[in-house]
DNA sequence: TTGGGGCTATACAAAACGGTATACATTGCT
DNA sequence: AGCAATGTATACCGTTTTGTATAGCCCCAA
């Protein structure tokens, strides 16, 4: 990719990650990247589509470090999924951490026929199938039910952290999904 | 107060909720309430004094009901916190519910300087107070630590029906919560 | 009847918004 | 040398934004 785009798209995630997606103007954008918005407009037809491929490098970004971190376990499937809550404490509590892009997406853009909310909408929902995964290789009977409280307590943390830093959130979320997981385990 | 006053309050939260703060402009708050600019100013200084006045109406409300249910219980301290998430769901899956007034905002404006965010902060850090009481009465050992992971729960699962209405989300919330209050009575 | 308070109607201001048009500079390839 | 692609600079357009100014209407009370 471009290096102005990827500049583009880097600067655009951290405006809209610190000052909202609507509070942040085009104009803004240009001016931190260091471009002009022809530039701007040449990479990304509108605004719409600039939010939406923000969204989607966020994403993959995350995903792609959680695979790499849970790959690099060569643990057992049940040692992964126990896993899984020290990996988003490191991700969350990681100084550059400023909030998980489709949370905020989506409150700004409530309506679900905007396709700014359904793309946050199928990223949480891929997140959940993710975890679903974890979990059904870790031989838990109820693998959709565990992966559904786990991803409530991954957003509701998230939140938590993103309304105030350093609340302590995932810390508690940590404990609160050991205790799920254990508890689905022995039901298996 | 004022029957103008209320309708534009009125207005303002269900267009706050169902479209977004920034996206909602002042000349469509008062087309859909049926007054004027001139009006609206008169009872409200700025926007944003607008905003604040939807946020605490908001969270009044809330806090309020959900009192009304839980002081109408008559139950022991133990039979209220094990009924607060039957009456959050059942306020959550109300027709009418279009999500929750500090959660959104606090993602619209993230900024901690900004008075909307630090307003949805105290309230996000209210209402996990009041969990606290609910735990402290009931006699639970770490009464803060769980109310922090039933916030968290109850963030989380809300956030998740904001993005996708109908997710199931609460109930496995729910089920969650009754899993770790039994956990933490028994360590008390 | 004569005010005055609450509200409406409308026009306006100044800025910010997303997006475009045009002209020019720089760079690398052939 | 010459061409094409990439990016800059700048001016502009139409719309929307928050917020104000002005003038008039309606109704109730003294």
């Amino acid at each position: 990719m471009n290096v102005l785009k990827q500049k583009i798209l880097q600067v655009s995630t951290d405006l809209f990650q610190t000052r909202g997606i609507n509070s942040t103007g085009v104009d803004t954008i240009v001016a931190v990247a260091g471009t002009t918005k022809m530039t701007l407009y040449k990479y990304f037809e509108t605004k719409e589509e600039l939010v939406l491929a923000v969204l989607q490098q966020s994403h993959q970004d995350f995903q792609s470090w959680m695979n790499d971190k849970l790959g690099s376990l060569n643990g057992s499937p049940n040692e992964r999924i126990q896993k899984l809550f020290d990996f988003i404490e490191e991700w969350v509590t990681s100084p550059s951490f400023t909030g998980i892009a489709f949370i905020k997406a989506s409150a700004e853009f409530p309506n679900e026929e905007n396709r700014i909310h359904q793309l946050s909408s199928q990223q949480s929902r891929e997140f959940r199938q993710f975890i679903t995964k974890l979990a059904q290789e870790a031989n838990i009977k109820d693998a959709e039910g565990l992966a559904l409280q786990l991803s409530i307590l991954f957003e509701g943390a998230v939140q938590a952290e993103q309304i105030k830093r350093g609340s302590g959130a995932i810390k508690s979320a940590k404990k609160a999904a050991k205790t799920l997981i254990d508890i689905a385990t022995k039901q298996s």
